[in-house]
DNA sequence: TGCTATATTTACTGATCTGTACAGAAAAGG
DNA sequence: CCTTTTCTGTACAGATCAGTAAATATAGCA
């Protein structure tokens, strides 16, 4: 087994097509940009989708590791774990490469909600909003699940509005309304 | 002065980058939707990115129109018309046609700052803030900016999860939590 | 009726798209 | 050393991409 040209080339691809979209980058330039020769991309993966699918669950794996991390090392409980997603979000709003969530561009330019690509993302959505639901309901926090949604609603709207705004601040708006609401929550 | 001819072509590129996404939209395809002969299409824009830019200009035109009429007609009060842009979105994600924000998929397949279609996405968005901000203060609540981030954040954020699950839910949730929020501002 | 602007069809450019064919170069394992 | 796998470069297929050229048709307006 020899993964790393593999995965070198997902990871690669990951970034071209963060960067520039799905559609807009050709798999000429990945076979440039990778330093992997188009036959060996072609030997890997059979089609672009397949390739675009790859990408997907790499970053899937990375955000969602990542966030789930980042979440438990900003606060100690569950209920303050909820509250600290939006100041993990600000972080990644302040990276230099952040340029929006690779899901929604992603459901943007495959929006068939029978696609394969459309799936993946709206899977990545529900696997974090279970991973908040179980937060919920370990905080003891009345009506977690509509809770939860109010949370995704936040944060979705955050992640689109600093990505149109170039700023951080949506970060912060969400986290004043998120707390709010799980106040709201708490004295049932 | 002909504009019906013109018109009908923006109308028509307007369904089909909306259904279809700009970048997988060719102007072929465009010539053969609308009927309109590929050298007439040329002859009003002079480039696939001026016909994209015609495009959101209708789109921002309309949407806008339709959304303050609708708020205004939901709602006696300026208060009331802000919670009551939900009932309307919740109208706009049950129509069979709805596929998202045009906005936010347009800023996704063109996501340089500079370039002029993602101007015009971050002016659009811009523009609906600063109504809210007007309806904001003409309702005397208390810190009408940051509240109406907030309603914003909500307004994208329900967008985006009503197009990836396919479902109104989320117009009821950020109502809900909308709701919430100008309570909270009114009680200074 | 004639002028003018806009419409049309058809064919074309050169570039780029996804995906493939083929022959040879590393490189690993036994 | 030899075999098998994986890599490479190059060239290509067939389609589609944005955009153009040129000749013609149509329509309103004088």
């Amino acid at each position: 087994m020899r993964p790393s040209k593999r995965d070198e080339l997902v990871q690669k691809a990951l970034e071209a097509f963060y960067r520039n979209g799905f559609h807009a980058t050709g798999m000429d330039m990945l076979a440039k940009e990778s330093g992997i020769s188009k036959t060996s991309m072609y030997n890997h993966f059979r089609t672009k989708e397949d390739l675009i699918l790859a990408v997907l669950r790499l970053r899937d794996e990375k955000f969602r590791n990542w966030l789930y991390r980042r979440m438990a090392e900003l606060a100690p409980t569950p209920c303050e774990q909820l509250i600290a997603m939006f100041d993990a979000l600000g972080e990644w709003f302040r990276a230099p490469e952040f340029k929006g969530c690779m899901f929604i561009k992603a459901s943007s330019e495959f929006q068939d909600p029978i696609h394969p690509i459309n799936k993946h993302c709206a899977d990545h959505k529900q696997m974090i909003e279970n991973h908040l639901t179980g937060l919920a309901g370990a905080a003891g926090l009345t009506q977690p699940k509509e809770l939860v949604q109010k949370l995704m609603l936040l944060k979705e709207g955050a992640i689109v509005c600093a990505q149109l705004q170039h700023t951080d601040s949506p970060a912060k708006y969400a986290k004043e309304a998120a707390t709010d609401m799980i106040n709201l929550a708490n004295q049932h």
